[in-house]
DNA sequence: GTAGAATCTAGACTTCGCTCTAGGTCAAAC
DNA sequence: GTTTGACCTAGAGCGAAGTCTAGATTCTAC
């Protein structure tokens, strides 16, 4: 079984990642190895770099600051003994994930009731509890 | 009933906003009319612009750029009229606060399965389903 | 074997949303 | 009446997270 090396272009259509955003990645570390290199200098990524790059993916979408990422990088890059570590990290951003959909449940409130509050308006041409301009006393 | 005016301190603690971004939030346009001044320059708020921030609060906290408030503040500034278009504006932001919210829901779960992974391999030692350091080959 | 697409590096640039600084003025407490 | 703290303006600066550029090189398909 060979692995398939993958170009930069590839990994790109696979992850949703500019072919920018992932020598940026490189840059700042996160990957969790150095990737290979053809003859000709390009970048050789495989399979489980792919893998690694859509759980990136999901972190960060969820809001986890790339600073973060790469302390998580760095753990699983330096191998067995901290995974106590790597499971505090998780579930210390998973609290703020919580915590994050609970606020914007709390937003999602206070919005929902300005929109029911204008459609009523819209409805039946009542101005009551909309902002109108600030009447001149 | 006289209205009580506030010192841009006064709304910063009321709102959690600092003054720097008071300020800015007044060059952007975000007010719901021209912040009055004393005679020595000072800005004079009221009970009614503490409300329209809080109501901005709520919507930069669930993610709604600047600019989208601006506009926003810029139908109510131009009085009745438009409540459509107002309730266009909170509609679209509604669906993406949703949208967000399942968005977070589904990394969510990506992120509870590591963690659980990660908790089991702490309880029993196995290292299935872990990054582990890529492997010589 | 050559045209055109993809990739390379280093580093400058962008956007967002404030934050901070400098150099003053104003106001409230003692 | 002076000190101290809050406030003023204009504009520079910052951190995050990429994006884009230039100019050179490599790879792929004909």
């Amino acid at each position: 079984m060979v692995a398939e090396s993958l170009s930069i272009g590839d990994v790109a259509a696979a992850t949703g990642l500019s072919v920018h955003a992932l020598r940026f990645f490189e840059r700042e570390g996160l990957f969790l190895r150095g990737i290979p290199r053809s003859a000709g200098g390009h970048r050789l990524y495989d399979a489980a770099d792919v893998e690694w790059l859509l759980l990136c993916n999901r972190l960060r979408e969820s809001g986890m600051p790339i600073a973060t990422l790469k302390r998580f990088a760095a753990l699983v890059r330096s191998g067995p003994g901290n995974e106590l570590d790597r499971l505090e990290l998780l579930r210390e951003h998973e609290r703020s994930v919580r915590a994050r959909i609970a606020e914007l449940t709390a937003c999602l409130e206070v919005i929902h009731g300005k929109v029911t509050v204008y459609e009523r308006h819209v409805e039946d041409g009542t101005a009551a509890g909309l902002w109108a301009p600030v009447p001149s006393s």
